[in-house]
DNA sequence: CTGTTAGCGCGTTCAC
DNA sequence: GTGAACGCGCTAACAG
């Protein structure tokens, strides 16, 4: 900064004023310094920038799974909004881990982000701990944890769940196993929630060694599926908590030659891009992924600018159901009546493009 | 930090000894201090320290595509080990735009980022500019770009696509539909490059009306299939320039009830995670994506750290034929001759968990 | 072993 | 309109 001063024959004040556009300084003067930041390939230092002003422009997005493309399209909603704002975004995997979270939220905070998005990996806002202490903004997105006051954008996991189990009844399924995710998770426990709830409305008896619970991915849910079919337990149709979960499922039922759907059903939550190609075609209760990112990103940038300082805000987003093939609800009458009640369920088309789909309770 | 001095009863300056662990700090002065700074909940400012030490301790990592797996499997590969060496990596997703890339790359830069592993958007290095200039170490992974004199990781495209067309060639196709990507890239071009090269050694006349280029998206490869099969080309099989185009050939061909692979086969680069559950399941050319991940990072640390400082570096990288059912290969024999020659091709089997694969080349 | 001092590169008062 | 001077929070060099 001083060459370029000294090349413009100013000041390094007037140079500031330059790059930071505020302050006066003539029209000559200011194409003088922008010809010498130009002749210098000068870029300026936001390392002490941000020292100075407090602000570093950067914003953390802290997820469980990267590979995972639920997360990834989140992600794209919040970058997508954070650039737009001139803000950029620090993506951090967290791997589930709690102790990876914690080593995150320090060195992220010791690096003066402006604000974090995090989906925690535990059940606790424990590791968000100097956030609250450095009233530094947060939002949660997808999972709620216990200890944690402020702003947070996640589904409607209850409903949707109890709307993807009922579907299942109505197709006339009795016996339905549940492979859920970790309970850890707000996520997971909502969801069993629902799918009970579902059941019991149904007046159907939770038959509890149908239910299991683990971690959120493949070979887990490969490995419990399995397990549940080795005892021979009689089922008609799986619940898988998430997208990886059903992969893991649809794995365990190849393995052993099973037929779905015709012999066994299978749907679970979030959808993914491919989804419809898997074989066969996964009947999904799809959640608005990219507008969790973007909504979450306002909300958050509403913070940071101090355009909001009121309580915090609870933005539900309602899952939809897309019914394919895995479930069977296409198959012909014959096939999917499994108790002689077979009902009519209304197909909801699967559709691509993800319509926005906010409610906004509180 | 001055707090916690007075707190402690010592200057800043032991303080910072005691952060930094270097020096000397008597193990009494060290647990007053150390006392002081969780009393205080004090966390130090990173930026203030780069400030200083000239170094953030972050890398960049920028990816075209973050829904991609193959480049979050990148990501997840370069991210452990920078963490395990205590960087950060910050992830930007460029979105295949030049420009963005370009901000992304003046951003970081101003953020004093260590270094940069980059997969250009673009055919040249003009957007790294600032980084040769500035002397920033920088790695270039999956494509290779005019104009840059640095190391590079990447896969071996052209003998890649050589094994996978020949794999088509030997179960007795000739007409095959190759539906590139991006031709701007190097991936492209060396992909176009073996395919080619395998119909001409098989002595093949190559079929232009059956080659077609633009983006990596599964949209575009769908219009472009469906184009073909519009015109009523004849055609027995198709190579997808990676996953997600795979994906749309399939959709079209879906979409005329064309079966796959019985009447057309479907091979592509790239595995993904549910490559083995798609319908059906894609016979891919699979890139050490995580490898990838981490040999760039390694290549990077060595020279921020000082480590090397020699002439550029190359590491290429084989990929490995995963032979599943898309490509017909295990068809009943009647089946896949489509021309009276049906040749034995040794059956890869399907294997998970990705083995290190690494030809140092140069 | 510990304190003092001098900047790192920038934004921001103040005078001029 | 512009420049001089100060300090953001930290570390490196030196003195003690």
């Amino acid at each position: 900064m001083r060459d370029v001063a000294r090349r413009a024959g100013v000041s390094t004040a007037t140079v500031s004023r330059v790059i930071s556009n505020n302050g006066y300084v003539s029209a000559e003067t200011r194409r003088r310094v922008d010809r010498a930041i130009k002749d210098l390939a000068y870029v300026p230092n936001a390392l002490a920038r941000g020292l100075k002003t407090q602000r570093s422009g950067i914003v953390a997005l802290l997820i469980p799974e990267i590979v995972n493309s639920f997360y990834t399209t989140v992600c794209r909603g919040a970058e997508d909004v954070a650039n737009a704002a001139g803000f950029q975004v620090l993506v951090g995997n967290t791997d589930e881990d709690v102790a990876k979270e914690r080593a995150y939220v320090e060195l992220m905070t010791s690096s003066q982000v402006d604000g974090f998005i995090v989906a925690c990996a535990g059940h606790s806002a424990r590791s968000l701990r100097p956030l609250t202490t450095l009233q530094i903004p947060t939002v949660l997105i997808d999972r709620k944890v216990d200890g944690f006051a402020g702003d947070i954008v996640h589904g409607d996991n209850v409903a949707g769940m109890i709307q993807l189990t009922h579907h299942l009844i109505a197709l006339g399924h009795r016996r339905i196993a549940f492979v859920n995710g970790n309970l850890e998770t707000s996520v997971a426990r909502d969801r069993e929630t629902g799918f009970r709830h579902a059941l019991i409305e149904a007046g159907i008896a939770v038959a509890e060694d149908l239910i299991s619970a683990g971690t959120w991915f493949i070979d887990d849910a490969e490995t419990r599926v399995s397990t549940l079919l080795d005892r021979r337990r009689s089922l008609s149709a799986i619940v898988a908590a998430n997208n990886f979960m059903a992969i893991g499922a649809l794995r365990a039922l190849r393995r052993r030659g099973i037929q779905v759907p015709e012999t066994v059903a299978i749907v679970c939550y979030d959808d993914i891009e491919v989804a419809a190609e898997i074989d066969p075609f996964l009947t999904v209760m799809a959640q608005p992924a990219y507008t969790m990112g973007t909504l979450a990103m306002q909300l958050l940038l509403e913070r940071i600018g101090g355009k909001y300082n009121g309580p915090p805000r609870q933005v539900v987003l309602a899952p939809r159901l897309l019914v394919r093939r895995s479930c069977g609800a296409q198959l012909p009458i014959g096939l999917i009546s499994r108790n002689g009640n077979t009902q009519a369920e209304p197909i909801v088309t699967a559709s691509d493009g993800e319509r926005r789909q906010t409610a906004l309770t509180d």
